[in-house]
DNA sequence: TATTGTTATACTCTATAACTATA
DNA sequence: TATAGTTATAGAGTATAACAATA
């Protein structure tokens, strides 16, 4: 693992070493992003994204999913026109305002976003078991929860 | 790293435990991507991410940029193109090989790729800090250097 | 007037295909 | 023939701008 910018660390001040921490999960996280998404052979486009927002907020308006995955409206459209194109979403008219249109997946969608999250853990769940032991895997586990903390303070809906 | 690879689960648990594990990491991993890169303001583009790369394996050639982040060779040279003219990436002619163009970057585009790294992971940081105590941020710590190991399994070059 | 959605246009990143130059 | 690089074209994803319909 190359680190080019390797911060010194002598005495543990938290201050510092908080930063290591958070220039070295940035740079695996990278990592892991990116090999997931090569080997798991599953590129994360912005369809697969938008059909998790669909999935957790069903029922939204495009101007809506736009906000959740902080593009403009304008672009959401395009990709949830070509999500209805393949059947995995729908639009369906708001009863009381004419001008929203409520988007929901289709049973072919649901189906589609299960099999691309269970491709992409189930690729990750191998890798863990041959190289991680059980402490280990509990350490992932504790690290999960505390992160989930971290990012939820501040109100982000999720994705995939 | 740093550990022994101690390895194989051996208590039959665990194996479910895992799957929640890769399943739970790769959300929370997704989340702390879009989270970082929406609200440290830094688009992970292609050309930041080659930037990346090119500091780690300088002199390499476009080609061969290509082969590490898994894109086609005409792809990535559109990618150089646009770097070079912001005068980040220099192409040199191999003196051995007159097809090779050696691709390296230039003092603007170490400034630039340092500031990037920076302004992403002071963010993290502060972020870090404002919810996570000090044997949480030594948990998170541990779980980088298990993920680290884990990705290493199968020799994947790193970028931003 | 403000919001929702559409259409038009352009830029980035990616791919495939066909080409030139060098090994 | 095989490899390195270029050029041409297309599709996905994003943006801005201008517009119509509804609230």
């Amino acid at each position: 693992m190359s680190s080019p910018n390797p911060s010194r660390q002598s005495s543990p001040p938290a201050a510092l070493k908080v930063d290591q921490v958070a220039d070295d999960l940035r740079r695996v996280v990278g990592d892991l992003v990116r090999t997931v998404r090569n080997e798991a052979h599953t590129p994360s486009s912005a369809q697969s994204e938008t059909l998790g927002f669909i999935d957790r907020n069903g029922g939204a308006s495009i101007s809506e999913l736009a906000v959740f995955r902080h593009v403009k409206h304008q672009s959401m459209r395009l990709v949830v026109d070509q999500l209805e194109s393949q059947a995995l979403v729908s639009r369906t008219p708001d009863p009381v305002d004419g001008r929203k249109q409520r988007i929901n997946l289709t049973e072919h969608g649901k189906a589609a976003l299960e099999s691309s999250r269970n491709q992409r853990s189930r690729w990750l769940a191998h890798r863990i078991r041959q190289t991680a032991n059980a402490a280990e895997v509990e350490t992932l586990r504790n690290a999960i929860e505390i992160l989930g903390r971290v990012l939820a303070a501040e109100p982000e809906l999720s994705g995939v």
